[in-house]
DNA sequence: TATACATCGTTTCAGTATGTAACTATTCGC
DNA sequence: GCGAATAGTTACATACTGAAACGATGTATA
């Protein structure tokens, strides 16, 4: 079989080009997919340490810190004391940040909606199944794309 | 909906980890998703010039020098003098080259096979055909990862 | 033919992104 | 209390990338 011709070539090559629109659709929010993924997953889990969040997402400590920083200077975060551990930070959306959760929310929506425009809605279903069963297969994590977290802890 | 549950998401996810585990499958081999992309389509156009070949694959020309250099160092390709031109390099295939190549393709095969292992062939043939009528198919070049590529020269 | 400009391959360089290892402050186990 | 572990931060060393400069060669033009 002739290379750019199988399953595993188009989905890679395919989804390169979305996680790619994906970014510049997010761009004029002012938002990078690394931040709208730790974004959504403050307000998931309101009043998280960075470092428990960061293990649950796979970035390091030190990477946490500068995009917990860009959040915050963007009013979308806070880091509020923890009242049982001076040392660890509990974070929190802002108002502000649940207004952008919201919006970016349409733009993954409308996201879809163009990537799939040329399916009817019972093939788009066949597609997700499908797509399902390749990704359980693989053990990946629900939710989180590994593009944006660290290479380490797949041992784990 | 969900995010983490559209085609969008889904494939992009996908994505990731195929090409990762490909250029795992390739490491054994000593070879780097650069470089095979490179190898691969130096076979197909024998005599090419380093620009030529960076120009259908979208590899600026000061990158092309470093991954020609490897695969010449490897033995693999050649730079012949070009008898029309002497300022271009004329890239070979050297049987060495070949060889490679055909270790390259199995290493593809079985790696589809991996992937499709539970899904039947007829729907293994209705994911490609779905896959290859999404919206953003359209603007691929055929066999051409972009993730190996420039960025730029999309306006073109 | 002489001259200006374009092209090929290469080298240099500067910007960016990354994880590791220190470091401080704090907490926990004993 | 005292040592070890942990949260967040900072500093640093590394790798990757494309733009730009460069010499050699080719092409067009007068």
């Amino acid at each position: 079989m002739s290379p750019g011709a199988g399953v595993g070539f188009l989905i890679s090559q395919l989804g390169y080009v979305i996680s790619g629109r994906f970014k510049d659709l997010l761009a004029p929010l002012g938002l990078e997919p690394r931040q709208f993924l730790v974004l959504r997953h403050v307000a998931q889990a309101q009043g998280s340490s960075q470092q428990a969040l960061g293990k649950a997402l796979r970035i390091p400590p030190s990477r946490m810190v500068s995009i917990v920083d860009s959040l915050e200077r963007r009013g979308l975060v806070e880091r509020r004391a923890n009242p049982t551990d001076r040392r660890a930070r509990a974070l929190h959306l802002t108002p502000e940040g649940r207004r952008m959760l919201a919006r970016t929310f349409k733009v993954a929506v409308e996201h879809e909606r163009a990537i799939c425009a040329d399916l009817s809605p019972a093939e788009r279903e066949m597609l997700v199944g499908m797509l399902r069963r390749l990704t359980l297969a693989r053990q990946l994590v629900p939710g989180v794309h590994p593009a944006l977290t660290s290479e380490e802890a797949a041992a784990s």
